[in-house]
RNA sequence: CGGGGCGUAGCGCAGCCUGGUUAGCGCGUCGGUUUUGGGAACCGAAGGCCGGCGGUUCGAAUCCGCCCGCCCCGACCA
């Protein structure tokens, strides 16, 4: 890497004392505060050149894997016709989040928010034979998304930089290939960046099979809930996630140590007793005794969802089982027109007419509690079969703390994360969508087989960020720092410090890093609060204390241990230090 | 989209409820003196269409209406 040295005196990094209202997440408010970015518009950022240099360290890591995982990089037009995404059907489906735009012959132009239909397009225009493929395309770009609501800083904007790729093969075992060459690109990407993160089985969709996969950066304010068993290295997003409930078998027969003592069917009143905390207090018992019922719509059709009292419905397995577009709970007016009944007397037993499906671990209770679907009114007693009997049983529960992995039965880790990356294999559908085909080895004409993968590149900085602070600033891993070394000059107005500390840095940037030369006219308090903050992995502080016993401070940002050396063993040192930060 | 909050100097805020004459404070900025190893002290100075438009009033940062911008929460608990 080429070294250099930037003197801080002439460089434009704006650090801020105290925080600017905006922001609420740490990496907002400290990239702020260090300089890197400033805000131009909700969601919208401008980067400074602090952050700039980060964002082009991070660039410079995807780079090099994508390339030396056979992808070639390209850049695709940001503006794109509305024709392209009509063909596809994505102009309709998109919806809002979609920036559209008229040019001033009222033509009709989106902003790109992704780039399936652009390189489709591309690729069937040159692409014609098997003996072109495969190929691996990839850009790094700013994207749109007019985001519902943008928030958390560079975590959710509605401009961003990602690094998006599309990959080209034949027929699924080679899609395959492709698809197992980027996941390996992925994992060193976010490794050679010095980030924790996992890699969790995401949701396929229609295409099925285990072909996507996220990747996420381990953080305690990530949106996203992250489900991991520490034996056999599942992992998967919460919404995604089987597991088994450790207590799958009903309340009563641990109780009684029975299965089959079935009690008769019994009519409870319970006046204004509706929530399941409420009905376990009425009735002396535990929720793990209640069947839940939970309304709805599927398109706009009920279906009753029943679940033990203590479980939460995972919306997102119904909406697979289902097969259906849109989910949401019903309203109350629906409620009560569904059950015949206000909200909380819901329950299973005589319900005509719409469609029952309860979660698997309802399927061994025994005597449960249910809404009676009548005002004030409840059933104990309930039994399957007897009283009700559910069109299927299914797994609709979302996975809870102390729920068992369903490869191997140890306990799963629930944790949080930012999902940085995601690669997936999307099949023929944009291929067929758009006619891109080619001829194989038989003169046969097929479609082309994708796969596709990004990465948020300033969704990424962000969330090393998020993994690494402390209260007095950011702590970069070196390889994402926007320089190696601060080399700090305490009194810059001192002839023998300017000269060594000048020395000091023209010596690291011979040896291939970047140094930033605090050479500022400001009192040491302030260089030291300004390096801390901005997060430079290694400080060399030159000041002419120390230099009237021979040495220079070199301090790491991480540890905040230090120690000191001669000036002209100071590079050594600092190569050493790097060296054991990296491999950390 | 629903709910809540905010908009006053580059940044952080007070003033607004209860209208009144030069709109304040801290930090930062500029000049000066003294300082100089963890955000200095003193002296002096610059910097505001109080988000915009309209209304009420003798008089509006302050009251009312509309608009714009920004932030937070929510859109899975029967």
């Amino acid at each position: 890497m080429a070294g250099e040295v930037i003197y801080y005196s002439k460089a434009l990094i704006p650090t801020l004392r105290e925080t600017p209202a905006e922001a609420e997440l740490i990496s907002h408010k400290l990239m702020l505060r260090a300089g890197m970015i400033r805000k131009l518009a909700a969601g919208i950022y401008n980067y400074l050149p602090l952050g700039y240099r980060v964002l082009n360290k991070l660039c410079r890591i995807i780079r090099e894997e994508m390339n030396r995982a056979g992808a070639q990089e390209l850049l695709l037009a940001a503006l794109n016709p509305a024709e392209l995404w009509r063909e596809s059907g994505r102009w309709e489906l998109y919806g809002p989040e979609l920036m559209r735009l008229e040019d001033r012959h009222n033509r009709q132009l989106c902003l790109g928010p992704t780039h399936e239909e652009v390189i489709t397009d591309l690729v069937r225009r040159e692409v014609r034979s098997y003996r072109q493929l495969p190929l691996n395309l990839y850009q790094i770009q700013t994207k749109f998304r007019d985001e519902i609501r943008p928030r958390f800083g560079l975590i959710r904007g509605r401009e961003f930089l990602m690094k998006d790729g599309y990959s080209f093969d034949r027929d699924d075992a080679s899609v395959e290939e492709t698809y197992k060459l980027m996941y390996q690109a992925y994992r060193r990407i976010f490794e050679r960046c010095g980030l924790r993160f996992s890699v969790v089985e995401a949701d396929t969709g229609a295409i099925g099979g285990s072909f996507s996969h996220e990747f996420m950066v381990l953080a305690n304010s990530g949106e996203e809930q992250i489900v991991s068993c520490p034996s056999c290295g599942y992992a998967a997003n919460l919404e995604r996630t089987e597991s088994l409930s450790p207590d799958s078998i009903s309340y009563q027969q641990v109780e009684e140590g029975v299965s089959d003592n079935l009690l008769n069917l019994e009519k409870v009143s319970t006046p204004n007793v509706k929530t399941v905390e409420e009905v376990c207090g009425f009735m002396d018992s535990q929720p793990q005794e209640l069947v839940k019922t939970l309304i709805i719509m599927a398109d706009g059709e009920p279906v009753l969802a029943l679940l033990r009292g203590d479980h939460e419905i995972n919306l997102n397995k119904l909406q697979k089982l289902l097969g259906a577009k849109d989910l949401e709970l019903a309203s109350p007016e629906t409620i009560e027109r569904v059950t015949q009944a206000p909200v909380g007397f819901a329950g299973p037993v005589s319900v005509t007419g719409y469609r029952l499906i309860a979660d698997l671990v309802t399927k061994g209770m025994r005597n449960f509690i249910a809404g009676a679907n009548e005002n004030d009114a409840h059933y104990r007693g309930v039994n399957w079969g007897r009283d009700a009997e559910p069109e299927q049983f299914a797994d609709l529960r979302l996975s809870k703390t102390g729920d068992l992995c369903c490869r191997c039965r140890s306990a799963l880790t629930f944790s949080r994360g930012i999902e940085v990356g995601h690669i997936f294999k999307l099949g023929t559908k944009y291929s067929e969508a758009l006619g891109a085909t080619y001829l194989d080895d038989q003169s046969k004409k097929r479609a082309l087989v994708m796969g596709c993968y990004g990465i948020g590149v300033s969704r990424t900085m962000a969330a090393a960020i998020e993994q690494s602070y402390d209260r007095y600033g950011i702590i970069w891993p070196v390889a994402l720092a926007p320089f190696q070394v601060i080399v700090l000059m305490v009194d810059p107005l001192d002839e023998q410090v300017r000269d060594i500390a000048v020395h000091m840095a023209n010596s690291l940037k011979a040896a291939g890093l970047e140094a930033l030369l605090d050479d500022r006219d400001e009192r040491p308090g302030i260089k030291f609060k300004d390096s801390d903050l901005i997060g430079v992995p290694l400080r060399v502080t030159v000041g002419v204390r120390d230099l009237k016993s021979g040495v220079v401070e070199i301090k790491a940002r991480k540890t905040g241990q230090s120690c000191k050396v001669s000036p002209e063993h100071a590079l050594e040192k600092v190569l050493e230090l790097l060296k054991g930060l990296q491999a950390e």
